[in-house]
DNA sequence: TTGAATAATTAGGTAAGCCTAATTAAATTA
DNA sequence: TAATTTAATTAGGCTTACCTAATTATTCAA
């Protein structure tokens, strides 16, 4: 069945509330959902038509059968991914229950199932080393406090800070810094501080991109790259803890 | 600047036609977005509007500066969203591809950082073992050969297949299939087959749910189950690869 | 049991993002 | 260069999901 969004939304609402009280209310719906009581009563007459809801003008509102199944089900996306984005990613509970919200409309099945699996790969197979997420998340709380390079990354990073560090094959791995004019490369990694690194996204600067050194501009302590196809800055500081792939390239003349 | 997921759409597209061609005209746009020509054409006058692009009626579209800047942003984050999800989640190149288009309107630049960094720990960090990824994608493929135990998950799922298998401390790890009615539990994994997993997860049972068994119903070979509330039911095969902890409940009379 | 307060609904309106049909501009080709 | 084809635009409409202001039900409390 298709249902928007916004119905989707409505919907959970419901569920949440009906859980404690065994009904809903417009007045409710509407300050959960931050809309006004006429746009709650309109939604409502359209899951009323949709056969998910039991709804008549100034009487509680509930969920039909119908209606129950598929509001457990967003709900249970819901959490799911709450849990994904608060126990993998270690988001903030709030900020996770709101990256949840928006999440949960966009991903269709099949990708919520490979969700699932890294989840349980990573939290529950007997395979895995279970201080992986541990370290992961050190590692991200580390990175959290800021000016200070978080132990658990001295390892990784150090080894790249000396240029043309090569890590196997062919391919040599250096920092944004060290690159000469003309030089290409992809990066592999953008490194701890964790305000850097957002402001490093934010110029568009992702591991995986393509980058080329255009020049360094003294001037203004930047350098002046080329990513993907478009040219951009990016300070001295931040090329410090961009490593790059550089070397397993095809060259072009 | 706020700018619609449809407007991004429009803007990431002329991005993508103006690397080829170096210009975008209204027909090609209306084609790869499939939307009618006026549309394009209500669209355009408004990231004009905007200061996004240099459009004039009958003429050839180009980005502005801004406009490319902002193009190349999201043209990245949609790039490293395919690269997670076929990197990471092993989805098919199509399906991430589509997958990364709806996810990159929905998250914000936190989160984003969270999967940058998980993606960087995953693949490149030296602390960690790289035939995890490999090791990760290998169950997946298993997975996907149907009516087959994978052979690497065996080892994690056999352990389960006893009933009240200890693993750790207090908690007891026991299938679905060996509860007894009134018991309670968390569920922890839900096993291989793939289908059997999106099947479960289509009824709105997750890795992380509370469990209660009511009973069992012979005659549809299914057990009746509460899932955080709401009655589903769920074959006798399906309970056969469900993973529940139970004995660390806290425990209601 | 009747005001007053609270809750819900009508009525009418807006913006975004689409659409089709009709018209006009530009490009191509005979 | 005139006719035809292709591309783009206008004009007018639709749906979703909101809104405010005004009205009507319902509930509560004196």
């Amino acid at each position: 069945m298709q249902i928007s969004n916004s119905l989707q939304d409505y919907l959970k609402i419901i569920f949440d509330l009906t859980k404690q009280k065994k009904f809903a209310r417009i007045k409710d719906i509407s300050k959960i959902k931050n809309v006004s009581m006429p746009s709650v009563t309109e939604a409502m007459r359209k899951l009323s038509k949709l056969g998910l809801i039991e709804y008549h003008a100034y009487e509680i509102i509930q969920l039909t059968e119908k209606g129950k199944g598929l509001a457990h089900y967003i709900f249970n996306i819901h959490h799911f991914l709450t849990r994904f984005l608060t126990d993998i990613l270690n988001l903030k509970p709030e900020k996770a229950e709101s990256e949840a919200c928006k999440l949960e409309h966009s991903l269709d099945i099949e990708t919520l199932e490979r969700m699932v699996l890294l989840y349980q790969y990573l939290t529950s197979c007997p395979k895995v080393d279970h201080s992986l997420v541990k370290d992961f998340k050190e590692c991200l709380a580390s990175c959290e406090r800021k000016n200070k390079m978080p132990d658990i990354c001295r390892d990784c990073f150090v080894k790249t800070r000396f240029p043309h560090y090569v890590k196997q094959g062919t391919a040599k791995h250096v920092l944004l810094k060290d690159m000469k004019p003309g030089e290409k490369g992809n990066i592999v990694m953008i490194g701890p501080h964790l305000e850097m690194r957002k402001n490093i996204l934010k110029k568009g600067i992702f591991p995986g991109n393509e980058i080329e050194m255009i020049r360094e501009d003294r001037e203004i302590k930047s350098f002046i790259v080329n990513v993907d196809g478009y040219n951009t800055s990016v300070t001295s500081n931040e090329a410090c803890i961009i490593e790059v792939e550089v070397g397993s390239q095809k060259e072009e003349s």
